[in-house]
DNA sequence: CTGTTAGCGCATTCAG
DNA sequence: CTGAATGCGCTAACAG
C-alpha cells in the first residue's frame, strides 16, 4: 500500500477540510494561517508585521488581535530566505573565555538587537590557522555582515569573507591594510604613549609582556620601537626585554612572566603588559618577592578591567573605549546592510592613559 | 514599457541561455549551479554534501572537486527551510560582560560545533523582566534548541518557550521546577558545605553578599537556613547577615559590600560571596583596613576564576565544573535534536570547595 | 544508489 | 492600499 507521493495533483474527495498538511508539528503557525485567522490575505498580514505604515489601520488592528490571541512568532528562517537578508550579523572571536573583548561584543550586541539584528558566534582560537572551517559555517548562513573582534584572518578566510561579499568590520588593534572597514586604535600611538610616560618617569630599562600570538607580538614590537626611539631622542641608552604570556592573559601568566623578566633583566624598573590580568599577576608577584610597586618596579597593565582602580595598588594603565568600538562597529554593519555607503571606513576611537599608582 | 511579470509563462524565445535567474547577486552560487558544474543532479549534490556516505564514490568526487574549484558554500538558510532544522542552538544569558558564565558558554559553544550546531547568542539582563521581546526574536530563528545560562525564565517567557516546542536546557543553578531539562548543581548543598566548613572553623557571626536578583537572594537565603541549622545542632548562637552588590560582581562592589557589612555586624568573622571577584574585593577591602585575612576575618568566594589560586592570600572558594555543564547541556540538546531522548534530563554536576588561604 | 517532484514559510513584484 | 502569483535554495519523499 504505498502512499502517495506528497501532494499530487489529487483533485479527488476532499478528505481533509484543510489543505492536507503534511508534518505539522515542528515550526508552529504559519503566516497565512495567521491571516486567516485576522481574516485577511497573507500578504496583508506580512505587511502589517513588517511595515505597518503601508496597511490601513483596520487591518492592521486584525493582525494585531491574531498576533495576540496566538502568539504568533514569524518564521524568520522562512523570510530570510525570501528577502535575502538574513538580520543576522556573524562576530568571530578568539575565545569567549577570559576574553577582553566581552565589554565590546557586549555593546556590539545591544547596538545590533536595536536595530534588530541578531548575533551570530564563531570562535577562532588566537591562532590564524585554519579559520575556513568555521568561516565557512558562519558564511553558510547568509549573515548580512562580519564583525572580527581581535581577529586576524588567514589568507585563506580572507578570500572566502571576499567571496561572501559581505560587509566585514575588523575590529580592536587597527590593521594596515583592512578587508573592508575598520574600527579600532592605533596600538603604534599606545606604545608610544606608555613608552613617553615611563621615560619621563626616569626608566631606562623596559619589559613587555604580551600573548603568545602574532597580534601581541606586534604591539611588543612598537613599544620596543617606541622605547629605543624616545632613548634616541633624549639620547640616553635603554634597554628592552619582551616576553609573552599564555593567552589569555592570567594573573599566574603574568606572576610567571615577571620572573622570568627580572632573571633576563634583573634591574628592570618597568613593564608594559597586554592585559590588567597579567599586571595584577606583576603586581602580586611583586609583592610576593618584596618588591614595591611602583617604587621598584612601575607596572602598566591594558585594558582598564573592571577591578583596575580598585585593588592596592591601584593599576596604572591604557583604557580603550570598547563600548564605542562596538557601537561603531554595529552601525558600519547596519548601514551597509541597508544598502548605505559608510563614509569612515576606517574608525580610530582613540585611547586614554589612565595614570593610578603603579606607574 | 511595462516590464513583464517576474517570469510568467512564456515559453517565448530563450533569450538568456542558462534559466535567466533574477539577482545573482547576493548569496553566491547554488547547490544547482554547483550539481551542473559537476555534471550531476541537484539531489546528488546535496547528498554528497550532506551524507556522502549515498552516493558513489564517483558522484562524490566529482562534486567535491566542483566545491574545490568553486568555493561553494551551502545557504543553511535554504536547508534549514527545507528539512525544519535549523542546526543553531539559542544561548540566553544575563550578559556577556563581566560573567562568571563564560567558561560554561565556551564549552556548549565548541561542544556544540563538534556536532555542526552554531550559537545563536540573547541576553536578558539579570532581571525576570519582559525576556518574551527577546525570546521572539530568538524563536523567530527556529532553533533546534534553547540553553539558559543562569536566567530564569518569566511566567510569559516560559509559556512562549513551551510553545514553540523546543528543547531547553536550564544551566547553573538547578531549579525546583524545571520546564525541560537542567543541568547545573544545587545552591542548597553549597551552602550547606560552605557553612559547615566556617562552623567548623568557630566562626558564629556571618555575612553572605550576592548579586542584586532573585536567584543571588535565593542563595542568601540558603546559606542563612544552613547557618541557623548548623548553629542549631551546635547549640551555639549564630548571626548572619545578608548583603547585596550589584551584578556582575566587582571589586568596587565587594569593597562597599565589606563596608556595609561591618557596619551591620561589626564582629563579623566569616564571609561568603557569590563571586570570586566580590570576594577579591572583600580581601581588598579588609587589607586596605588592616584587618587580617583569614585571621580576623574568613572569605570564601564562589566559582574559582582563573586569578583565584594566584592572587595572595589565595581564595577559598567553591568550584563547579562549568566545562562539563556547557557539555553537558550541549549533549542534552544534540541528543534531543536528533530526535533521541535524553535518560538523565536532569544533571546535577556537584561542586568542591577549594580551601585555600582566605578560610 | 540516483533522479524527480513538490514544497518549506515567507517577501518581492506587479496588477488591481 | 491590497492581493495573487512566483520563487528564494534547499531537502523530504518517493519511484526508478
Amino acid at each position: 500500500m504505498a502512499r502517495p507521493p506528497r501532494k499530487p495533483a489529487d483533485p479527488g474527495p476532499a478528505e481533509t477540510p484543510p489543505p492536507g498538511r503534511r508534518h505539522r508539528s515542528r515550526g508552529g503557525m504559519t503566516l497565512s494561517e495567521l491571516a486567516q485567522i485576522a481574516g485577511v490575505s497573507p500578504m496583508s498580514a506580512s505587511r502589517a508585521l513588517n511595515a505597518p505604515a503601508l496597511v490601513s489601520p483596520a487591518i492592521l488592528a486584525k493582525v494585531q488581535a491574531a498576533v495576540a490571541s496566538t502568539g504568533y512568532v514569524a518564521n524568520r528562517v522562512a523570510g530570510g530566505l525570501a528577502s535575502r537578508r538574513s538580520r543576522l550579523v556573524a562576530a568571530v572571536l578568539p575565545s569567549l573565555a577570559g576574553s577582553v573583548f566581552e565589554p565590546m561584543v557586549q555593546s556590539l550586541f545591544v547596538a545590533l538587537a536595536q536595530s534588530d539584528y541578531q548575533l551570530l558566534l564563531g570562535q577562532s582560537g588566537y591562532g590564524v590557522q585554519q579559520d575556513h572551517r568555521f568561516l565557512e559555517a558562519l558564511i553558510g548562513r547568509r549573515p548580512d555582515g562580519l564583525v572580527l573582534c581581535g581577529v586576524v584572518p588567514s589568507a585563506e578566510g580572507a578570500r572566502q569573507l571576499a567571496a561572501a561579499r559581505l560587509p566585514v568590520v575588523e575590529t580592536w588593534d587597527m590593521v594596515a591594510s583592512p578587508i573592508d572597514m575598520v574600527v579600532g586604535f592605533s596600538h603604534e600611538s599606545i606604545a608610544r604613549a606608555v613608552a613617553e610616560h615611563l621615560l619621563r618617569h626616569g626608566h631606562r630599562q623596559f619589559a613587555f609582556v604580551g600573548g603568545d600570538h602574532e597580534r601581541a607580538r606586534r604591539r611588543g614590537k612598537a613599544f620596543a620601537s617606541a622605547i629605543q626611539a624616545g632613548g634616541k631622542s633624549r639620547n640616553e641608552p635603554v634597554s628592552i626585554v619582551l616576553e609573552t604570556a599564555p593567552t589569555p592573559g592570567t594573573v599566574r601568566g603574568g606572576r610567571e612572566a615577571l620572573r622570568r623578566i627580572l632573571a633576563r633583566q634583573p634591574k628592570t624598573s618597568a613593564v608594559f603588559c597586554s592585559s590588567d590580568m597579567l599586571a595584577l599577576g606583576m603586581v602580586t608577584e611583586a609583592q610576593a618577592r618584596g618588591i614595591a610597586v611602583p617604587g621598584q618596579i612601575a607596572i602598566v597593565g591594558f585594558g582598564d578591567a573592571s577591578f583596575s582602580a580598585d585593588i592596592r595598588p591601584a593599576l596604572t594603565t591604557v583604557r580603550v573605549d570598547s563600548e564605542a568600538i562596538g557601537r561603531k562597529a554595529a552601525h558600519c554593519i547596519v548601514e551597509r546592510a541597508e544598502g548605505r555607503e559608510v563614509a569612515n571606513a576606517v574608525v580610530d576611537v582613540g585611547f586614554s592613559l589612565i595614570v593610578r599608582e603603579t606607574a
